[in-house]
DNA sequence: TCATAGATTGACT
DNA sequence: GTCAATCTATGAG
């Protein structure tokens, strides 16, 4: 028997993450449900959450308006808003007060595939493949339709299966058209996980000290490492 | 008050 | 490989 959501989510960001792989994250929406297992996520810690403080984490200097909610109590969403265009999802952990969480960086999409290419649509000029439907955070975001009206939305345990994927669609069914968002477990942990730097962090937070973007091996689904972006001046 | 960088993405050279 | 889209937070002036 593992342990319920909402207790595993009381972990250190890092030792939550690779748990989160192969569970289905289930955003319904009256336009449409969308279920989505994750194949890529990484960890930010929070500045109290250890004795290696993390200057990646939105959380670093402290609580602000826009990461409030991951100060938050553990077991609700952190979606914040970034570069003028894009939403970005976390799960908060820790207990209330500590701000750390959890970026869902990629899945691949289980339910509602169709729903999904119909958002993705809206900022392309053409329909994305099947495996890039939800392959970077901001990507994710759009999928499932999250925006800054999500963030601090409750996230429900719906308990940990076998088959995470059939248990996200019971779910689903019971519950009808209500607007909610949950997460299904799956039973057997990862195995084999692929461990590297974060992916777009600049500076030390970046770095090898802090190898905490997990991903699952062979997946198509997850999104290519891509280092900080060194933005040069402007010339006018 | 202004300048700059950012947990990014898609289009383009 | 480069670049633009342009919100949010921070730090310098």
């Amino acid at each position: 028997m593992t342990a319920g959501l909402h207790e595993l989510l009381l972990a250190p960001a890092p030792d939550v993450a690779p748990r989160l792989l192969g569970a289905v994250l289930v955003c319904a929406r009256p336009g449409g449900t969308v279920g989505l297992r994750l194949t890529e996520v990484e960890a930010y810690g929070g500045p109290q959450d250890s004795d290696l403080p993390d200057p990646g984490a939105h959380t670093y200097r402290g609580r602000t308006a826009r990461n409030a909610s991951m100060f938050g109590p553990p077991g609700h969403v952190y979606v914040y808003f970034t570069y003028g265009l894009h939403h970005a999802v976390n799960f908060v952990c820790r207990p209330e007060g500590v701000g750390g969480g959890v970026l869902i960086r990629s899945g691949e999409v289980v339910l509602g595939s169709e729903v999904a290419t119909q958002r993705r649509l809206a900022n392309r000029s053409s329909a994305p493949a099947f495996a890039s439907l939800a392959r970077g955070p901001g990507n994710v975001a759009q999928a499932l339709a999250l925006t800054r009206d999500d963030d601090g939305a409750a996230l429900a345990d719906l308990g940990t299966a076998p088959d995470p994927v059939a248990r996200a669609r019971e779910e689903v069914e019971r519950r009808g058209e209500d607007t909610w968002t949950g997460l299904v477990l799956a039973q057997r942990p990862a195995s084999d996980v692929v461990v590297t730097a974060r992916t777009g962090v600049s500076g030390e937070g970046g770095t090898d000290a802090y190898p905490w973007r997990y991903a699952l091996p062979g997946e198509p689904t997850v999104s290519p490492y891509r280092k900080a972006t060194v933005k040069r001046r402007r010339t006018r």
